[in-house]
DNA sequence: GTAAAGCCTGACATTAATGTGAGGGTCAAG
DNA sequence: CTTGACCCTCACATTAATGTCAGGCTTTAC
């Protein structure tokens, strides 16, 4: 299928399928015209990718990915499992980040509301 | 005093001290050489800038907040309600997601030891 | 008076994925 | 053969705060 099809049935834009492209995440076949043309099985790989992506993983992070799971024919896969733990911390750590900035706004928040009883509204 | 020593006293960059002036954060005097003049309280300022970014404020936020503060002579300041609370909304989807994903992740992983533990590991 | 240190402006670089536009082939339907 | 839809590459723009460099004043210390 030509690129403008798999945007379709993906949603993926066909700017970001080139740019997958360029970061080696799919490698479509050239026609003799310079189109690329993919297998049909490119759209499951490009919902993997949207996948990844959404685990917050980058396009090489996910380039690894990709690679070992089409050496193993096989989504489990041993030697992501060290980039999962290492998001996992990062998540985890942006977690305690927002949850620390939160209470430091709800602090303020609380204070302000405060301040307004203290000094009255009776206007 | 010159931007060298604000520098020092808040640890804010000569280039980000700049910057925030150049935001409407900060109104150094200029000096007729050129030099901008700081006044002793731009180091609380400063340090009231730094805080908000940390509360992930963009300086356009503060610049409207430091504008509240100013008028009011004082931290608490009604007008900056809405601002902390939809920072607080923000703060509380992001946190959201962040455990959404990391759901994701934890579940791969389990998946994998999981797969790991079934296909045997008798080597 | 000279050298070093400090200051100035202006401008480009950084990050990462994506948007957008120019300029130009290709294909399909009429 | 023409028109419109599709594709190509290349390249610049986006975001936000900060880094960094160039070229050029000023001040300070010697």
């Amino acid at each position: 299928m030509n690129i403008g099809e798999l945007s379709s049935l993906t949603g993926a834009s066909i700017r970001s399928l080139r740019y997958y492209e360029q970061k080696g995440l799919l490698s479509p076949f050239r026609k003799d015209n310079g189109y690329r043309e993919y297998a049909p099985f490119a759209v499951e790989q490009v919902r993997s990718i949207q996948l990844y992506l959404n685990l917050g993983l980058s396009t090489d992070e996910i380039a690894g990915i990709l690679q070992c799971v089409l050496k193993n024919k096989e989504a489990f896969c041993e030697e992501v499992l060290p980039i999962y733990r290492q998001k996992l911390q990062d998540i985890d750590e942006q977690i305690e980040l927002l949850t620390n900035i939160r209470q430091n706004l709800t602090d303020r928040i609380d204070a302000i509301l405060l301040e307004r009883s203290i000094s009255g509204q009776e206007e």
